[in-house]
DNA sequence: CTGAAAGCGCTTACAG
DNA sequence: CTGAAAGCGCTTACAG
């Protein structure tokens, strides 16, 4: 660890090429309608280059308005690969057309400010919805919030698929395993609503339960005993979960239990048997956070009220 | 999504308090040795409240020189478990110091500026360390850049306690198992390195091989025609590779092949059999990045050359 | 064709 | 006890 330099200014610059610092800022910025000649643009630069000149980012967002940063407060509940791929998409977006995608983590002890006051990012966009007040108190610091228009209940078209695939496999009495993840409840409740109503238009059976490492082999004898013979899971760790206790049970799968996991996280491909799961667009999802982000620092209202493309779609493997 | 209100600022607490900005400025940052009237202070601190009044960080950054941020860089590689681990405990630690942590991610396709420049942290904490002239770019920038004392030799007495742990179980011919994934290769060397060296000095031999999924069940056969008894693997998904090749290939696990993991990520648990695994000190180790951080924050050199408390152990499951 | 000046929102010596 | 003023590093009308 070295001290730092004091870095250098446009004055600086200004003052080693022998221009006035307007002249400095027009030809570094490419202001146009400004006739700067040549010989003096190529001067301005060779000097920036040669002081190491970079922009104070807090002075041109101070002046300007805009830090050209995105800001994703992540959720509670512990970032699966799913969210992740989906950020990292985002992220590249969002860099293509000159912004930063900067998540802000889980704690908020209080002692550090909120990042978006740290930050004064031109754009928050919350995975999770955010309590109203706090909504209108980064709105007051002039920053946009973009909120999605669809709640939990329309991203659970994926349960359907897994409903679907099971139903289509030939199993007629099905469970869902849930997760206990703090801050998942509202997910969780949501899914398992749907669940009840695929396999009640599908005319099948379909007990949950919460699913735990500690009582999983329980649960499976359970489900057993009540004729179960597909397991629809929250999320592959789950359906991991499902699938040892099933193992250690004795019982083969998929011909006594199926299991169908969600996400297709990198843990599907390493068990045995591989895991059934369901994919995501994360492609297609990241592009269209990152697109409305981008209409929200124009200002307009979001592109399209169109709900994103989640193509949630069944990876078969050899667990179903 | 709404349009932002216009933010207030210390003029229009000022005004509405009807006293100088200066006077907002001392109240509300409590600046020691200034004497002002108990009246004055509750007022203004009524007025800023009822505004919605909260500072301008870039305002606030550029005046101060400070902006109470570190940034991390995140690895080329993807980000695994332990790194997690260890980046929210230092994120928790930071907090409380009234310091925020945010990570950069590994896009940097060109367009957006690199996050230090946006950001201004006072602080960049790379997890790799970075190239001598992006380290000395960032310098220029006023920015104190934390580099390691060590570098990744130095953090493979993990490999040690694998090889200890297999060797004590009885085993005299040992595998290491790697992965190809990019940018993690030197420190994939490291290990294979340290592992022959253990190895040579407790006496047995050493193959060792780069695993992935297409390949996994061949290698397994050609470490058993070699006498193969206990593999260690670079992280626990490759274990898990193995693992799952050595049950499709009929072996007994741990009995014919026992397989020890690295990073006691959540697979481990999740797998039949459970995966024995390296557990890192993620607690220890997230607060000594913090506390490097603070330390050069407050302008010092680093607090201890001591290397930072890794507390490597083997967690013991199934698997061995 | 180029520079002097104002101003973004704050903090902090320095006068009263 | 409190306010006027300078200045952090930039951008951008506005004069020459």
């Amino acid at each position: 660890m070295t001290t730092p330099t004091r870095r250098s200014t446009a004055a600086d610059v200004a003052a080693a090429a022998g221009v006035s610092r307007s002249t400095v800022s027009f030809v570094l910025n490419a202001t146009p309608g400004q006739t700067i000649s040549d010989a003096v643009r190529q001067r301005v630069r060779a000097e920036a280059a040669r002081l190491g000149y970079r922009p104070h980012a807090h002075a041109r967002a101070l002046v300007s308005g805009a830090s050209r940063t995105v800001l994703v407060p992540l959720p509670e509940w512990p970032v699966e690969y799913v969210l992740r791929q989906i950020l990292d998409e985002a992220e590249a977006t969002l860099d293509d057309a000159g912004y930063t995608l900067v998540t802000s983590g889980r704690h908020h002890s209080g002692n550090a400010r909120p990042l978006w006051e740290t930050l004064q990012p031109d754009i928050v966009l919350p995975i999770e919805r955010l309590a109203a007040e706090e909504a209108a108190a980064i709105r007051e610091l002039g920053i946009r919030v973009v909120e999605f228009d669809s709640d939990e209940t329309e991203y659970v078209e994926s349960v359907d698929a897994q409903v679907a695939h099971l139903v289509d496999r030939g199993h007629r009495v099905l469970a869902y395993a849930s997760t206990t993840v703090p801050g998942m409840g509202r997910m969780s409740d949501a899914r398992i609503a749907r669940a009840r109503r695929a396999c009640a238009d599908a005319g099948v059976r379909l007990q949950d339960a919460v699913v735990e490492e500690s009582t999983a082999r329980f649960v499976v004898r359970e489900w057993r005993r009540a004729g179960v013979t597909g397991v629809a899971s929250f999320n592959d760790d789950t359906a991991a979960l499902i699938l040892g206790a099933a193992i250690r049970e004795g019982l083969r799968v998929p011909s006594e239990l199926a299991v169908i996991g969600h996400d297709d996280s990198p843990i599907a491909r390493l068990l045995v048997p591989s895991l059934s799961s369901i994919r995501f667009d994360t492609t297609g999802l990241g592009r269209h956070l990152a697109a409305l982000a981008l209409a929200a620092a124009a200002g307009g209202p979001p592109p399209t009220a169109q709900r994103p493309p989640t193509h949630a779609r069944v990876v078969h493997r050899e667990s179903t």
